[in-house]
DNA sequence: GTCTATAACCTGATAGAC
DNA sequence: GTCTATCAGGTTATAGAC
């Protein structure tokens, strides 16, 4: 069963190198980033990480395009499939994303952050706008509240999911939540979304 | 009438270095926030800015610190008051909130991610949590729900109005939603989340 | 592939003239 | 108060040895 010796790990260089942008990157955003802490989170080189990756820019492209996937490709099978109701959908998502952020509580802020410093940068991206404009879940959601723009409760569904995660910076700092406490109510949200998604959509 | 002549406004040096560091630091971050950007942007020199307030670090704590107010002074005033009713609470705060995000719509985004990164900055802040244990709202709250966290609600009414202004940029970059409808969807709003609010807090 | 050394430039801050 | 000039140190990126 016996391996032959890595150097610290059994990943790759490269795979060091792009945990350590991960790490550094999500911390503290691009522009504030240095590839020096990168390389010595990495522990290897600055030469190292150049060698590997050519620019800062490039490096950060790779985690960013990354990180955009593990935030949208969560929820976009969901949302399409045409064999599940809008309940099962709506029951799916919130676990699917509590469990997601709870492993990654900065992955929303992180993205939504460089997006909006950078909006450029993902223009030409992956479309989600035709992922989510012909999706199962959309026509479902129009089919129960056609007197409303759906985008009202699109928001309200995501941010039921998301915005305690992009607020708790501040339910920290002010100690209004403690670190245990948010990821038990984070736990209580999976069962508790889906009841206020559909009194949300009954509202007269 | 007239007054003696300014050099471009009405404002002071030190007021146009704080309106230049404002929107400088609210657009980048701290950390990718360049003190020369923030002089030249002034219509200054580098030097004068360190004269006026002698470090980036300095000047950043006194833009952080009014912004901080901005965010919450709107609505703890809202919160404390004890001769309004819940329902009315909701009414004011909805509007109120959208109101200002409409008109600074990178606020939320700026203030939390700068408490993400820098949290011991404001760990002996205004304390917010005082006030809000102690306040009419929560008082309320609770009166309404007994068998859930009411930590769970204050989190979903606050999202209700901050997350489609956090979400904005993805938005935005992926076409859900043009500028101008997005404005018009948040006038919609002040309406409706009391309604929404309603219905969360009616579920079985 | 990985390192050391260094180029070329950027950044916060201050000294000193006006 | 406001400017020009400049310092000391940081930052990305590359050249060249091993």
């Amino acid at each position: 069963m016996a391996r032959p010796d890595k150097k610290k790990t059994d990943l790759s260089t490269e795979e060091r190198i792009k945990s350590a942008a991960r790490k550094v990157f999500m911390k503290k955003g691009y522009g504030a980033s240095r590839t020096r802490d990168i390389a010595e989170e990495a522990g290897i080189n600055l030469a190292l990480l150049n060698y590997y990756f050519r620019s800062k820019e490039k490096l950060f492209h790779e985690i960013m395009m990354e990180r955009v996937q593990q935030l949208f490709g969560t929820v976009t099978p969901i949302l399409i499939d045409s064999s599940t109701s809008f309940e099962t959908k709506i029951e799916l998502m919130a676990t699917r994303y509590i469990d997601l952020l709870i492993a990654n509580p900065d992955l929303p802020m992180f993205v939504l952050n460089e997006i909006r410093k950078r909006p450029d940068f993902f223009k030409s991206q992956i479309d989600l706008q035709q992922v989510l404009m012909n999706s199962s879940f959309l026509k479902q959601l129009k089919a129960k509240r056609k007197d409303i723009d759906p985008t009202h409760y699109l928001m309200n569904i995501i941010g039921l999911m998301l915005f305690p995660f992009l607020a708790k910076p501040i339910f920290f700092a002010t100690g209004i939540v403690s670190e245990k406490n948010f990821m038990s109510l984070m736990e209580q949200r999976r069962k508790l979304i889906p009841k206020w998604t559909k009194a949300i959509l009954q509202t007269k």
